[in-house]
DNA sequence: TACTCACAGTAACATAAGTTACAGTGTTTA
DNA sequence: TAAACACTGTAACTTATGTTACTGTGAGTA
């Protein structure tokens, strides 16, 4: 855990604050598929991701869902702070989207922390940041590009994360992240396919030129 | 100011707090659809909103604008914040949606602040975590809503906000907020006065029973 | 007054996306 | 092996939204 710490936050905080996370932070390793918490929760730690990633998915009222972004490895989850600090419920849900390692950081150390490390300021601040930044592209896609489009967009960014040409995914699947339906996906897919730009197999699809 | 800058945040901040914001802190109006930020403008001090409201706009590169949300008495704006520490540029425009009485503090007084009050801390926190809300509001709204259901909570928040049963906007002037066409716009709210909902004038919308 | 212009109403049509229904084909299970 | 099931393909239709074009009307202005 120690030398994994390091590798993914050892640029990031300055070794005092490296040892204490080591003091109170728990490693943990989640696999694929694990709903790692749920629309509603109360959360009392905060994830420093150090390996996979993490999906976020919102949902409204009638269990309508939608993609928000991924987590990557250095990132944390704003939410979640913001959840921690104010005493708030889970707005979001989150699901490994890959075999995942992190450490939890009780939230009793936050206030501690953010008073006493400059490092940790940034970080958190940094954090808040580019979480604000994926939400205002998850509205640029939904309110300025047509379904097509964030179909692509979608299936490459499930490329980039996974690491693999192959989305080991069906297309009910896809449906259910970009909140639509799977005829509608088939549909798409099957032009996109026409294209060339990739092929369609059962349960997965490959990427050839997007 | 001194007595405006107590109203709005005096039981946010600590007196010393308060004291320094006066210190430093530069008082503003703006009037009525004055543009306070541009996309791309670099942001060297950070607004606290003491009346009025501000429109939180986004824009994609064709040019195309959708409203993400309002400022009000009591908060700031977090992307500014952002941009501030970061050295970034801005992600959003800004405007004026009535008159508005705000205090400008300087960005280098940040990092001095968020370590040593926790008031401030709290209202930075707080302040990140209502934007991200605001924004899967945003997420919310032109995911999981039609055009018709949006331009309701639209007319409702506009009247909220201004404080006025009337919306002086035309057709086309929603549109934009929207993000939608004028002529889409002139239909739905046809409909809504069919409903007893509204009633149609030109250059104004009175609220009947939304 | 006559002209111009901004604003709103509306029809007619185009397109993207959602819905329903059913067929075909691999995969798993009884 | 036969039955059940999951996944994909596709047609046919509906609906929401976008687009174009034209009209009428009130407000301001030459």
């Amino acid at each position: 855990m120690i030398q994994e710490l390091k590798t993914s936050y050892g640029h990031l905080f300055e070794d005092a604050l490296i040892n204490e996370i080591i003091q109170v932070g728990t490693y943990k390793e989640i696999p694929e598929g694990h709903k790692m918490m749920e629309i509603g929760d109360y959360v009392k730690s905060m994830p420093l991701l150090i390996s996979g990633a993490i999906k976020i998915m919102r949902e409204d009222s009638n269990g309508d869902e939608l993609l928000l972004y991924y987590l990557e490895k250095g990132e944390t989850c704003s939410m979640t702070m913001a959840c921690c600090l104010g005493q708030q419920k889970s707005e979001i849900r989150a699901i490994a989207e890959t075999d995942a390692k992190l450490i939890m950081v009780p939230v009793s150390k936050m206030e501690e922390w953010t008073k006493n490390y400059k490092s940790w300021r940034n970080f958190v601040f940094e954090s808040y940041h580019n979480r604000i930044n994926e939400l205002l592209t998850t509205v640029d896609s939904i309110a300025f590009y047509k379904l097509d489009e964030r179909l692509i967009q979608y299936l490459k960014e499930k490329a980039r994360i996974n690491n693999d040409h192959r989305i080991k995914n069906t297309h009910q699947e896809i449906a259910y992240d970009l909140h639509t339906s799977r005829v509608v996906i088939s549909r798409l897919l099957k032009k996109l396919e026409q294209l060339g730009k990739i092929e369609l197999h059962r349960n997965f699809i490959k990427i050839i030129n997007l």
